[in-house]
RNA sequence: GGGGGUGUAGCUCAGUUGGUUAGAGCGCCGGCCUGUCACGCCGGAGGCCGCGGGUUCAAGUCCCGUCACUCCCGCCA
């Protein structure tokens, strides 16, 4: 038995010429001409394009093979014609003759192509990913994402961090997403939960003394998708450090990501560390947004008070009942026709605000309805605030305050894609600092954690005996890359009478903290340093870097949006034998029985 | 749970104010072709127009329902 390759199919060059070689691969193309047959053959590495001609005795079996059949190739390597080159293949220099060929699998028809750029849905794509993953794209991105994920371990290694596995079989925890529950064979009635992260885990680790701890970490949530949340599972670069302020975790994640993102950036610009910080209030205040994009220019101003009083009614009477008024630049956008106008409150309006005002200004006059019933001074000061010029609009939201800016950085998106003013070629980070601990809730009026209940307030425990609460910050941050949340982290409440305290501001008492957090607290109470970290997804990240409008081009087998994977038929059900042993009797809901087609046809009693 | 979009050949799509036998490209099958690299040329097969109901002399087209996929909101400590 002969090895099934001598190269492989992105290898061969000039200097193989008149060499004898064996490759193996699939058939990506065949260019049939009658008497002469080029095959391209296609792995991992490559393309090269093989030939053979009618006074081969084999030629009519190569002729017959369908592409995506996988074959090896015995033949010869021969310099191409200088008319012939194909300078789009590394290979292209050269071409192999075939001398013999050895069919290792024959292919059917095929559902979706993998040669050329043909779209298909993405149903046939998730049932046939084998296939879809031979397209050049995926594969691109998966061999993209392993060469991150390594390059992200070197370098955190390098940064002192050791890395860790964290128990996929554990508990629920009462906060945060829907857990998926794994039930218990030995213990009737009761589940184990997969991690939604390895928070407490890495936590502990702090405790256990480790000092720098980090995983690539699968994360597990029962929660609906979006384009960039895949459903279910996910992973994290998960770290933790202890001793450390935000200064100081700040100081060792930004060379890992600004150094992992340089590294692929592949001409494309990237934030130097240390990135740009934003509170939180600024955030929402000039971009509208706690995850703002930096690649949009424009910067959303308050427009309140030149409003305020004013004899454009519905804002005045507006801002008397406590709304505010926000401006969105739109430069450029005053020569735009009526229509234009018209179109963006018409999506204003399908995007459930009231409405969309404008002024534009031009000829050193401002014009639009709002101009009209608006002096000549507070149009001034709008002009000031908004920071417009001759030839461009500013577009206005009245609201109250929290949903204005909201609504604000919704148009400021919108804005920046209609006038095509958002930069390309470069990630822009940036960290969203300062996060409010507290929030009350609108409906119930009740003070509420607003993030992670876990994080160390700003001040410790005498900011949270003597401020107003919903004025104390956390020592809480999140990491944004071109307007997508990367990561969010925090430096640790790690003070068990600062934790009481913080949920008691929550309306919590100690004995529901000591129930439901008693094991971390309790790892508290023996020496605990002071510790915090953060956990960047590795899959946006990949995305971004990528380039990939939706999670699921860099993921290796992802499910669809209903969370089911689609080739392994996942969920499925099980045999009463299994459900059995696990104490588990179905109660299914009753309206709704949908049965696929695999269940359909899938035969009944298989384990 | 809610909202938007899509659904016509294996795939990508076209299909006029409702009006003969629903088209094109790719793929597939057959024929021709010795320098292509998205090879070219000729021919052919292939359609429950997502599914169900309704309006109409007549429905791919209009109406109602439903299903599937997808995007968004809710949700994601």
């Amino acid at each position: 038995m002969h090895a099934y390759r001598t190269h492989n199919c992105g290898e061969l060059r000039l200097e193989h010429d008149g060499s004898e070689v064996r490759l193996s691969g699939w058939i990506h193309r065949k260019r049939d001409h009658g008497n002469l047959l080029f095959v391209d053959l296609r792995d991992h590495y490559g393309l090269t394009q093989t030939v053979i001609d009618i006074s081969s005795p084999i030629f009519a079996t190569v002729e017959g093979l369908r592409a995506e059949s996988v074959v090896t190739v015995t033949g010869r390597v021969v310099k191409r014609t200088d008319d012939t080159i194909n300078d789009r293949l590394p290979t292209g220099q050269v071409e192999v003759v075939i001398d013999a060929i050895e069919v290792q699998s024959n292919a059917e028809v095929l559902p979706i192509q993998v040669a050329g750029d043909a779209e298909f849905p993405e149903e046939l794509r998730l049932k046939y990913r084998f296939i879809d993953l031979r397209r050049e794209r995926l594969h691109r991105n998966l061999v993209l994402r392993s060469n991150v994920i390594s390059s992200i371990r070197r370098r955190m290694i390098d940064q002192g961090f050791t890395e860790f596995q964290t128990p996929i079989l554990t508990a629920s925890s009462p906060e945060g997403a829907r857990d998926f529950l794994v039930p218990s064979r030995l213990h009737p009635g009761k589940f184990y939960a997969l991690p939604q992260a390895p928070q407490q885990f890495k936590q502990l680790c702090m405790v256990a003394g480790f000092d720098r701890y980090f995983q690539i970490a699968p994360c597990f949530r029962d929660e609906d998708a979006r384009a960039d949340r895949s459903p279910g599972e996910f992973y994290q670069l998960d770290f933790e450090m202890s001793f450390v302020t935000q200064d100081d975790v700040f100081a060792a994640i930004e060379p890992v990501l600004a150094g992992v993102f340089q590294e692929f950036a592949d001409g494309r610009g990237v934030t130097g560390a240390p990135f740009p910080r934003i509170t939180y209030d600024d955030a929402l205040r000039l971009y509208g947004s706690d995850k703002p994009d930096l690649r949009n220019p424009l910067l959303i101003s308050d427009v309140t008070e030149p409003f305020r009083g004013s004899s454009f009614g519905i804002f005045a009477r507006n801002i008397d009942k406590g709304s505010v008024v926000r401006a969105i630049p739109a430069p450029g956008a005053a020569g735009q026709p009526r229509s234009y106008f018209d179109k963006a409150n018409d999506w204003a309006r399908s995007a459930g605000a009231a409405g969309l005002g404008y002024i534009t200004f031009a000829d050193g006059e401002a014009r639009g309805p709002i101009a009209k019933n608006l002096e000549a001074d507070r149009i001034a000061q709008i002009r000031e605030a908004a920071g417009v010029s001759d030839g461009d609009a500013v577009f206005f939201v009245c609201d109250k305050e929290e949903a204005a800016a909201k609504f604000a950085g919704q148009v400021r998106e919108k804005v920046c894609d209609d006038l095509d003013l958002r930069a390309t070629g470069r990630f822009d980070f940036c960290w969203i600092v300062d996060f409010p601990m507290f929030e009350r809730d609108e409906q119930t009026g009740k003070i509420e954690f607003s993030h992670n209940p876990f994080s160390m307030p700003q001040g410790g425990l005498e900011a949270l005996e003597t401020m107003d609460p919903l004025e104390i910050k956390a020592w809480q941050y999140d990491i944004v890359c071109n307007g997508v949340e990367l990561s969010s982290g925090a430096i640790r409440n790690h003070r068990p009478d600062i934790m009481f305290k913080a949920f008691g501001i929550a309306g919590y008492d100690e004995e529901f903290v000591e129930a439901k957090f008693g094991g971390m607290l309790n790892a508290f109470r023996y020496g605990a340093p002071p510790h915090g970290g953060s956990a960047p997804g590795i899959d946006r990240i990949v995305m971004l870097l990528a380039d990939e409008p939706n999670i699921r081009e860099v993921i290796l087998f992802p499910m669809n949006q209903q969370a089911q994977d689609l080739m392994m038929q996942a969920p499925n059900e099980v045999s009463e034998l299994q459900l059995k042993e696990l104490h588990i009797r179905k109660e299914l809901p009753k309206v709704k029985k949908k049965v696929t087609e695999a269940e359909a046809a899938s035969t009944p009693g298989e384990s």
